[in-house]
RNA sequence: UCCUUCUUAGCUCAGCUGGUUAGAGCACCUGACUGUUAAUCAGGGGGUCCUAGGUUCAAGUCCUAGAGAGGGAGCCA
């Protein structure tokens, strides 16, 4: 039996707990948290999505038919007519006095994976589909979008255009990492050559391509034209990555800019970063303090040293702090000095100049020796990629990574080699094949200029900004190796 | 890919040096309660102890292999 409800614009639940027309006739749609209550009166916790928050709507039972209360169970969708009142309870300001509820969608109790209780976050991972329905992952949704909206505000206000570059690519020079093939051949009887290789010119392309590992080539491009741009889109590493910071599909930033040195670089990047916290700041500090929160409470069991600095705390400290900025060389000379590296606490081992740091090596500058964010710069030519400015020392590179505590690097960029002639030799000292990539090296021969740009993983930013520990909770649907569920 | 830990009810977990019929809290069902706050109280149903072998009089517990998951490392954003 469908009851016909009077029909009343629907009001969002966030524009319903902020409002204080009492008495006035609202409607409110959503799902319902939990049920509660007797035999005269029942509590409704509903929420849409719009806010942290739950409204609590009052049904006074005695009002209603029984069996459509009954219906009225966790996960369940419902659409509300009544009347906004101050609370006469305590735990919200305002409720709804229904008078009269439809259920939209039944919800069987028995079935729900959901519960009005905390869930483990590796359960939730499983039912990727109804996470958006707990507190936890729709903090996590509504503080992503705003991300993404900060993103496209702050270049947008600073004259930078936003690009689409390519997701299929036929370049595989850009050394990234391993790429998914990108075929429209059956692989289990693909074209043959005569030497008996695939014979990618019959394919869909006419030759191999992958999903793209990086839009920086490309940006590049367009910003040695447009002066200033960025992308934003999706990226791709086949790497088999088992960690709580890498996914096999992420978004990245990168800004691309003409007449920028390293110096520049370094200066918009630490400028973006605070921007985006401070966005967070200002607009989402309901659900950061619902976030803070939920980090203290798992935190609860451990020592004192290893619990990380309050949610909120970190993200001011951060703004408010200049980010440290010096070489590679130094970094590895404050690391020679340190306690860990004198007592041999390291487990890998200081090779100085020419190796890569060690993560516990970064930790321990961002973490324990400066406390906050560090942009290493001009790491050895022999670790870094061949687009990297070479300095006059012959030995080093304008490379510059921006590491966060907790998460490690956020950030990865570099003043871009101008000279052809160095930018050649380096493809050609690296194996590089220069036929397919001299439209990246037509960019140098005609009106080359000093440029720079950077990578920022969006992801790593959210874990961040959330303060949550795996990337696959700060993604919808993550996509790691073996996974691809959803 | 390597190292390491884990897998017991729908969920979170307990189950000791192998030993009777495998437990708890929450969830679910039934009932009580006129303003609850993850409501509370009483009762009830619910198990392939991850899978396959093995050791033993006896395996949730020990051994081997496999699967899945967590954490750390590498690669990086």
């Amino acid at each position: 039996m469908s009851i016909i409800m009077e029909q009343i614009k629907r009001t969002k639940i966030k524009d319903i707990l902020a409002s204080a027309e009492y008495e006035k006739t609202v409607n409110v749609k959503g799902w319902v948290r939990t049920r509660r209550g007797n035999k005269f009166v029942n509590f409704i916790a509903l929420n849409d999505g719009s806010s942290i928050h739950n409204l609590q709507i009052v049904a006074d039972v005695t009002q209603f038919d029984e069996e459509l209360i009954k219906r009225i169970t966790t996960g369940s969708a419902i659409s509300v007519n009544g009347t906004l009142k101050e609370s006469a309870g305590k735990g919200q300001s305002v409720e709804i006095q229904a008078t009269e509820i439809e259920v939209v969608g039944d919800c069987n109790a028995d079935e729900y994976p959901l519960q009005p209780k905390k869930h483990s976050l590796e359960f939730l991972r499983e039912i990727a589909h109804l996470r958006f329905r707990t507190n936890t992952f729709g903090a996590i949704a509504r503080v992503r979008h705003a991300m993404i909206f900060a993103v496209h505000s702050f270049f947008s206000e600073k004259g930078f255009l936003n690009i689409h570059t390519p997701i299929i690519t036929a370049s595989d020079a850009e050394g990234a990492g391993e790429m998914f093939k990108v075929t429209t051949m059956d692989i289990n009887n693909a074209p043959k050559t005569e030497e008996g290789d695939v014979d990618y010119s019959k394919d869909f392309f006419g030759k191999a391509t992958n999903l793209t590992v990086s839009g920086q080539l490309e940006g590049e491009l367009a910003a040695l034209a447009m002066s200033e741009i960025y992308t934003f889109g999706p990226t791709f590493r086949a790497e088999n990555s088992n960690t709580t910071r890498h996914l096999a599909e992420f978004w990245m930033i990168e800004p691309e800019m003409a007449f920028y040195d390293l110096d520049d670089n370094m200066d918009l990047a630490e400028e973006f970063t605070k921007y985006l916290l401070n966005y967070a700041l200002e607009n989402c500090m309901e659900d950061l303090e619902f976030l803070s929160k939920r980090l203290q409470e798992e935190e609860k069991g451990k020592k004192a040293a290893d619990q990380s600095m309050e949610l909120i705390e970190k993200l001011r400290f951060v703004v408010d702090n200049d980010y440290i900025r010096l070489t590679y060389t130094e970094a590895i000379d404050i690391l020679m000095q340190s306690k860990p590296h004198k007592k041999g606490k390291f487990q890998y081992e200081l090779k100085g100049f020419g190796s890569d740091l060690q993560s516990e090596h970064e930790r321990y500058l961002v973490e324990k020796h400066f406390k906050k964010p560090v942009i290493l710069t001009d790491y050895p030519m022999s670790i870094k990629a061949f687009y990297m400015k070479q300095s006059d020392d012959g030995k080093t590179v304008k490379a510059m990574d921006v590491l966060f505590p907790q998460i490690g690097e956020i950030i990865g960029g570099s003043q871009r080699e101008e000279s052809y002639d160095k930018l050649l030799e380096r493809m050609r000292a690296m194996d590089l094949p220069e036929e397919e990539m001299s439209w990246y090296l037509d960019t140098r021969k005609f009106g080359s200029v000093p440029h720079s740009g950077f990578g920022l993983g969006f992801e790593r930013l959210m874990l961040f900004v959330t303060g949550m520990g795996n990337i696959r909770d700060v993604i919808p649907f993550p996509r790691t190796p073996n996974n691809a569920e959803f």
